[in-house]
DNA sequence: AGCTTGATATGACGATGATCATGTGAAATG
DNA sequence: CATTTCACATGATCATCGTCATATCAAGCT
């Protein structure tokens, strides 16, 4: 059974969680800080490390949670076919909804360019585990010999996503904008019927 | 005529830039403190603002130096035809070479998802011109005008390579991370013989 | 030669951030 | 109800970073 106590840690960690999660999306891997990080979470920061080891596996746990939150939205359906699936999967995906909201999005894009030089080993390795089970999951297979050819397309179609978002996220006109991901929408359709 | 005062300044100023450009690139934003880039350029951290007036200038600065230097390496070039065109410039930034040489490499892949969390708006502005600037260059136009399918498919390779390039650098598994880069490649020819 | 200018060096300052030792008050236990 | 336990607070410590005031020293000028 549950003590209040124990019921009232868990739930602090999972304030911290929702908090860090958003800062690292929004602000980046330096960006969220554990001051700031806790006092989103309504926390002193000296209490940090009762709830996690050091800020690493903050950002660990905080980057699995925000996958585990952010991308069952685009990515678990029922679609009616492959291209049917893709074209669903890319509009939920490159839309100004997405764009202005990276704190709320795919932590895949938002932290893109962000892993290779972080200097936490564990975090890059749950980012690439997070890719390429995205893939799978984006291919709906478990393994890539089971349809080689959806899985390399699911491939390219990320590569595109994430580049179309933050490209889009990333040039202030906002005609200009739109229209990158109203092309990238188009290009993942031509991605896979050809 | 030059003294050999400004000759020195001037030529210390470039040392700066080239080492900031690539901290900048291989470490990011916030990786690239002036400390460490004034040892890199040989000289001493206070001397700094003898060259910019603040760290956001020189991140600016910095950043249009490093997109002059690379842009034209897979950019500019005389191709028998647009289809060889983009193949040799897929070929060109979605290779192995370009993926671990983050410092030397395209500045807009190594600040994708940094750019939009940034508090220095110039750099916003520089680097948003930089994208626009670097899609007609691959259109090899002057405007969308000139050639709104080419501009558009411009706009899908230049995020098919982004995210292309940053996922292989991300992803851990040496095979995995090149078959991305390869998938990628074969994609690009793919959106534009459609 | 003596004076001025300017490129660079030295070192201090305040701000911020990560980590940790210790204190406190309320819930759990017997 | 006394004691223990634990979630959280307080505050200190050490490192790093951006900025700036001041010093030095050699090049250029009169």
């Amino acid at each position: 059974m549950q003590t209040s106590r124990a019921i009232k840690k868990k739930d602090s960690r999972h304030r911290i969680l929702q908090a860090a999660s958003k800062r690292l999306r929004r602000e980046g891997l330096d960006g969220a800080s554990i001051a700031t990080v806790m006092n989103d979470a309504g926390l002193t920061h000296g209490t940090f490390n009762a709830h996690f080891k050091n800020k690493d596996e903050l950002t660990i746990e905080a980057f699995k949670h925000s996958l585990a939150q952010s991308q069952p939205r685009w990515v678990k359906h029922e679609d009616r076919s492959w291209q049917q699936r893709v074209r669903r999967m890319a509009a939920a995906y490159l839309n100004p909804t997405h764009r202005d909201h990276k704190q709320d999005g795919c932590p895949i894009a938002a932290l893109a360019s962000e892993v290779s030089s972080s200097s936490a080993k564990g975090f890059r390795q749950s980012y690439s585990d997070g890719v390429l089970s995205t893939i799978l999951d984006i291919a709906e297979i478990g393994d890539r010999a089971d349809n080689p050819e959806k899985y390399d397309q699911s491939v390219a179609l990320l590569a595109l996503w994430i580049g179309g978002l933050n490209l889009s996220r990333n040039v202030d006109d906002k005609l200009k904008s739109e229209h990158i991901l109203k092309v990238c929408n188009q290009a993942s359709a031509r991605l896979i019927d050809g």
